[in-house]
DNA sequence: TTGTAGGCGTTATCAT
DNA sequence: ATGATAACGCCTACAA
């Protein structure tokens, strides 16, 4: 019971004008639900459309609205393994499923590392109406500038916070880490150590600081630290570095499930059982997480719900509407085995 | 260093040419790369373009040219659970990798299950050059009346070879199901078993058959066949039904890591010992596979390269080459410490 | 080799 | 409430 369509030969808003008797203005009217348009009009409108099966020619309509009801999400092409982050393909799930609650089309874009400008020209292209990016670990704001010609959400906090260009969405880092480091206090660890992230990476800084805070409020010492670069492998060396330094530790806290699950393999070959002799709480809650040995206590970070929230951020944003510079998402300690 | 630019107005094909003392249609010429431009005309023209930081319109010149430089990628919204699945990721990685490196723009399209038209609108208005459909398991082709009025490349082959609509890409399933088995055969098992998927997906179909058919080319029985939903407590069941029927069994080939490691843990329930009193092979390569207690022998699937392969059919297919219909994407067997 | 001019399908500004 | 009529920025015969 289908009209039959002639394929290749998209129906024309000038086509279904022809077939309703009115003009094209008015077949825009009706397309883009101008109010001011009679009932009746309508409905004839709306029976030629249905019958030409017609749909809206998008490059046309930008053409003259001068938006293209898209958004782009520019992820770092990092290593060339951008999804094997699955911090990444939950930011990336996160923002497609809210954007496709909405008119507006998601553009996918690889940052080339090859020719960054190609990225650069795309945005000012007038290819999309807005932009969300993604720089997970490295706070990288490189974009800033071009917040002025664009309207643009970014995931994570600059590095340095002078460089607050706009509208930003971050996980609460700090609380996160000030959790983990509570919850070993509080199960009666007494000697805490801490792995902690690279300090030229805002989550890095965040975590530390809110570890330290906590410990040394509850009049421990916060001296225990060692740096990872968020592997597994910095994750082991750190931990064996701790054990020489202070082989009495009862907890360590690090401040991403790689570096945990690093730690994990470095106690175990230590011969330190886990949680008995030492409890060790990770962050991020991964993939890994709740199947390593043992299952990793951690802090759940909302990934998804940070693409979500920046894509809502930048449609408000496009809505003219005003919104809140920075949002902040809470975190959430996950109790396991290996605490 | 940088020329100033207004903010807000970008600069149009019309100043360029102004700037550079020519016609619009040169500048056109030379922004399209034609070949018929006097060479220091190029220069001049490329010049006003750099001094105005000038980057053509697209939608313009999609208006204009009929194209639009765009593909979609369509991904099932699945229990709007997508990227949890590393497969798709991977995918969508692959697809985003190679179209960087094209003048193509990817538009990551979750199908709405809410309103599925929604998808068939967006591909007939005239949004993208031509799109890439993956169906993960299901083989789910119901985009195929669609190929008619725009280039398809389908992820995994049609459930029914009938509607093998255009292009398609798939894993060797069959052959890496084969591979498993042989495994099993070669490293001396003769009772084995397999936990199947759902015979209504094709990579079920396909590693069942490539499984059988090495199993009873070897002379051994393959009536131990037991099925699950590609879910791990599936798998979990399935191994419990096949300890069941034949205590004796000695090997287990599961159509996805995920049952495997299901089948893993009702052995370990039951007192086996893997590999020593079974040996147990996956197929995938996910995630979890390489962590798991012990880690797991699979069937390695090129899931980013089945991205890339779908996305440099679907460019080649638009510069109107002609393509092979089917491409078969090779597996290698992973040999871990569970066989 | 270069310029002229018409058109791509919509939106938006005027009138009516 | 509805209808002409310009834009919108670029491409592409066709002409020179």
């Amino acid at each position: 019971m289908m009209a039959s369509v002639q394929p290749g030969q998209a129906p024309t808003l000038e086509m279904v004008a022809a077939r309703a008797g009115v003009s094209r203005a008015t077949v825009s009217r009706v397309v883009n639900g101008s109010p001011k348009v009679s009932p009746d009009v309508v409905e004839a409108v709306q029976a030629a459309i249905a019958a030409l099966n017609y749909v809206p020619n998008r490059a046309a309509r930008s053409l003259a609205s001068r938006r293209t009801q898209a958004i782009a999400l520019i992820v770092p092409e990092s290593a060339a393994r951008v999804f094997d982050d699955p911090f990444f393909a939950s930011v990336v799930q996160g923002a497609a499923l809210t954007l496709a609650g909405t008119e507006y089309t998601l553009n996918l874009l690889i940052e080339s590392e090859l020719d960054p400008d190609k990225t650069r020209r795309y945005l000012l292209g007038g290819n999309v109406d807005g932009a969300l990016v993604v720089s997970h670990h490295t706070g990288d704001h490189s974009f800033a500038h071009l917040s002025r010609s664009l309207p643009l959400v970014f995931g994570g906090r600059p590095l340095d916070p002078e460089e607050s260009s706009g509208c930003t969405v971050d996980v609460d880092n700090e609380h996160g880490a000030a959790a983990a480091a509570q919850h070993l206090v509080d199960t009666g660890r007494r000697r805490i150590a801490t792995i902690a992230g690279p300090q030229d990476m805002p989550p890095g800084v965040d975590r530390l600081h809110g570890f330290s805070s906590v410990v040394a409020g509850a009049g421990l010492a916060d001296d225990l630290v060692e740096y990872g670069d968020f592997t597994a492998a910095s994750g082991a060396a750190a931990m064996r570095k701790l054990l020489a330094r202070a082989p009495e530790l009862d907890g360590v806290f690090a401040a991403n499930d790689q570096m945990a699950m690093g730690a994990l393999s470095a106690l175990a070959e230590a011969g330190r059982s886990v949680p008995a002799d030492v409890a060790v709480v990770g962050f991020d809650d991964d993939r890994y997480a709740a199947t390593a040995m043992p299952p990793l206590t951690t802090v759940r970070q909302p990934s998804s719900q940070m693409g979500a929230e920046m894509a809502r951020k930048l449609v408000r944003l496009l809505a003219g509407e005003d919104v809140e510079a920075a949002t902040i998402l809470p975190t959430e300690l996950v109790v396991r085995q290996s605490s």
